[in-house]
DNA sequence: ATCGAGCTTATTGTAGACGATTTAATTAAG
DNA sequence: CTTAATTAAATCGTCTACAATAAGCTCGAT
């Protein structure tokens, strides 16, 4: 006998649509400023370390190259970010922020603050949560893909 | 003076990975049956409910047809589903399962099943996690989008 | 019966995401 | 010092995801 799989008993269908209401808020939080969410964060990354190459960035969001490249030379054609092949080595490509970034950064702190308190949730809680789900996070990056095959 | 925004102290980022963890795992688990996660979460709704309008479909998964008409095609091309324009309102596509998709039901239920034990939570903690989760997609879909911009 | 409002699906365009491949640059090994 | 292996970025193909639009149908009101 088999336990039926129920839709809503699943954690990942949660995460999942948890992600896509995310995905609605920032859509609607950075519309002023023409940032889509993962373009925000790729922001968000670069104000945090500084310039960096391509493969840093991907590192700090877990993201390829395939998918940074385009969305990058978005970001360049928009303003916020300028791409620049390195001296040492050729292979990489340094990305930094540009004056508009670097002017808009407090505005963007300050607006995205603001909308997060619609969120209504006490610190020590969205706190909780968060560590939860980063338990999830490191529970699934530490099954080998073996094992599910 | 303004709070920076740290990428690695911010839910949404949390679950932005846990999220795409979740897709690797199931890429992986689901592979020897070449269903994506998306397909597989379809092919949950249409076990649970039955046959389905394209639109009711989208209704359980929070899809829209965009999403789900080239998605449900590539079922279909791949013997899990079958569409059909229903005949008493033809502005419906109904959408049932094949007999190979039900004649897989008890085998996916099964090894999906035994892939999450690999996940290793026990029941009360993966309840709990879930829980807030859907506590965090709640606050995010009762915020209207006029007070984010 | 016919018209039009509203519903439903399909289509199109833009953006992510990722695996696989390609190209170019660097490093390591013999 | 040349060749092999490694690395970084870009490119390509496929699959989501969603807004906007188009197109077709139903049903209610006249």
């Amino acid at each position: 006998m088999t336990k039926p799989i129920r839709l809503n008993e699943q954690l990942c269908f949660s995460i999942y649509k948890a992600q896509k209401q995310f995905n609605h808020f920032y859509s609607q939080a950075l519309a002023k400023y023409k940032l889509s969410y993962p373009q925000y964060i790729t922001l968000l990354s670069l104000y945090e370390h500084g310039t960096m190459s391509v493969k840093e960035v991907g590192q700090t969001l877990n993201l390829d190259s395939g998918t940074l490249t385009p969305l990058m030379k978005r970001m360049e054609k928009d303003g916020w970010i300028s791409r620049k092949r390195s001296a040492q080595d050729e292979r990489r490509v340094d990305v930094s922020l540009t004056q508009k970034a670097n002017d808009m950064r407090d505005e963007i702190y300050d607006h995205v603050g603001s909308c997060m308190t619609y969120l209504d949730f006490p610190e020590k809680v969205y706190e909780a949560i968060k560590s939860q789900v980063d338990t999830v996070d490191q529970h699934l990056t530490a099954i080998p893909d073996e094992k599910l095959q």
